[in-house]
RNA sequence: GGCGUGGUGCCCAAGUUGGUCUAAGGGAGUGGUUUGCAAAACCAUCAUUCGCCGGUUCGAAUCCGACCCACGCCUCCA
């Protein structure tokens, strides 16, 4: 069997096939670095991370790229109102995303292509457009894509432009358009955007929302390439018009498989900044919450299906992947006689892990094989059944598997802030009493440093502990 | 108004091309083993039931019809 992915503009499950032999190409919506991005935003990177991780797993070379979109209604509008420059605002931002995938695990994309960097290219697409006649000039020096021209409108949003309830904001657009659903190419400069603007061949202005992607990505991937992903947000107006832009430029087929992510939710409702109900990852970490936590609730949902989040699913999800971590941890130490090499258990878990993530990345089927090996390899190991060399080859498989999931290895990404030296002087005392058979002793320690929020851990290797 | 998604145990959640579901997996709970205590681990237990009603069928969580509830898109948004 081969991988399945749900295709947004065939809404349904296809059998994924490569362009270009083992090579996969994908093209991941990124952030608009106006501001800290929440962890709404950071599911849908977190998702991109899952398939391209998974797509490694099964043999794939992926190149990813991902887009940082530098110049927008946000940008300008941000940088004005803190009155610094368009460049110094991005700049702060682009290294607070760049951060925080760092923090969440994520691998990076191979690129990440900057919408400033590529005016160039994006003025040569508009005049393309013009000059093919999909797309007009007005008086005020924009140019916008004229839909009437384009037949296949609507076919990835599964909208019929004719029956477009127009809103609000597309009313009171200043701009004068032909059409009420056509959309901006190229804006022409108005006294709002500072001195934010390029030169272009319909005067001084800037690029139009959604041109930046059908540019960068044509110019980094090819002009048809395997995959494109992000928010379901970004399925109308974002991908649609992208997908008609492209299409309309190259004359040639644009993307295979669009893949979107679904929302995350607080109390039902979309996560946003309208709504004022978004957490940060920086929140989060601020609170006490580990990283480890955040990406495994993030990213054992499955992609397509609405998430509540909540602080009670991340302790959840922190006592999941503590235990892998212990059992991974009691693997390393095992040192039983048993001559069960698990290689059974191993490829039934492998065999089910496969054919649940092939099914349109079906975490939930994963992590119960994960899960399963895990009791198994437990149990065995307290039978002593388990051999030496077993332990090992569960140890590679979990770590195989960890690829796809990236948990086990990962900082948590919080601050300490404790005394080290101090925690381990009271050890060290409540050791001596501990020897001395004086447990009263040594329980006020442990007492004293739940107190300052330390958890003591006796195990064979002597007294851990851990901040909580 | 148009289009769409989801309602499974205490919580999260897979399964929804009908039978292998006497319904995975994670978390919580309960009883036990182990541990000076704690933690971790292990064993056992934890839905005759899949939003509601009706239908098709030898057989339905899975198919059909009606209904209820929640959420989303049609406007910048991951």
């Amino acid at each position: 069997m081969s991988i399945q992915f749900y295709n947004t503009i065939s809404r349904r499950k296809e059998a994924f096939k490569v362009i270009d032999q083992n090579k996969v190409r994908m093209y991941t919506c990124g952030p608009t670095v106006y501001d800290f991005a929440h962890i709404g935003n950071y599911r849908t990177f977190m998702f991109e991370d899952l398939l391209r991780r998974y797509l490694e797993f099964r043999g794939y070379e992926v190149v990813q790229a991902m887009n940082l979109t530098d110049v927008d209604d946000n940008t300008i509008r941000r940088s004005r109102e803190r009155g610094i420059s368009l460049t110094e605002l991005t700049d702060e931002f682009k290294a607070a995303f760049h951060a925080d995938l760092k923090t969440l695990n994520i691998q990076p994309a191979h690129l990440y292509p900057e919408a400033t960097r590529f005016v160039a290219e994006m003025i040569q697409m508009v005049q393309n457009l013009q000059d093919q006649g999909y797309a007009y000039q007005t008086e005020d020096g924009s140019v916008y894509f004229n839909i009437a021209k384009y037949g296949q409108y609507g076919k990835l949003a599964h909208l019929n432009p004719d029956e477009m309830v127009s809103g609000e904001r597309v009313t009171e657009d200043s701009y004068e358009k032909e059409g009420a659903r056509d959309f901006a190419l190229w804006k022409g400069y108005k006294a709002e955007d500072g001195d934010v603007h390029w030169e272009s061949p319909w005067g001084k202005g800037r690029p139009g929302w959604h041109i930046e992607c059908s540019v960068m990505s044509t110019e980094l991937l090819g002009k048809h390439f395997d995959i494109h992903c992000g928010g379901v947000d970004n399925i109308f107006p974002h991908h649609e018009n992208e997908l008609a832009q492209s299409v309309c430029a190259t004359g040639e087929e644009f993307v295979n498989y669009w893949l979107h992510s679904e929302y995350l939710l607080v109390d039902n409702k979309k996560m946003s900044k309208s709504l004022n109900n978004f957490y940060t990852l920086r929140d989060l970490l601020e609170q006490g919450y580990p990283a480890e936590a955040i990406r495994w609730m993030l990213i054992t949902t499955h992609y397509r299906q609405k998430l509540n989040f909540s602080v009670g699913r991340l302790e959840e999800s922190q006592k999941a992947v503590n235990r892998l971590r212990e059992f991974r941890n009691k693997l390393t130490k095992y040192v039983g006689n048993g001559s069960d090499d698990a290689s059974d258990r191993i490829r039934i878990a492998r065999d089910q892990f496969t054919v649940a993530m092939d099914d349109d990345l079906n975490i939930s089927g994963g992590l119960a094989a994960i899960f399963e090996l895990v009791r198994w390899g437990n149990r065995s190991m307290d039978q002593g059944e388990l051999s030496v060399e077993g332990a090992k080859s569960i140890i590679i498989t979990i770590e195989r598997f960890d690829h796809v999931l990236g948990v086990l290895d990962m900082d948590s990404g919080l601050d300490h802030q404790v005394d080290e030296a101090f925690i381990e002087e009271k050890i060290a005392q409540r050791k001596a009493a501990r020897a001395n058979k004086d447990f009263a002793a040594g329980d006020t320690i442990r007492d004293e440093l739940a107190a300052l929020g330390i958890e003591l851990i006796d195990t064979p290797d002597g007294t851990k502990w851990k901040a909580g």
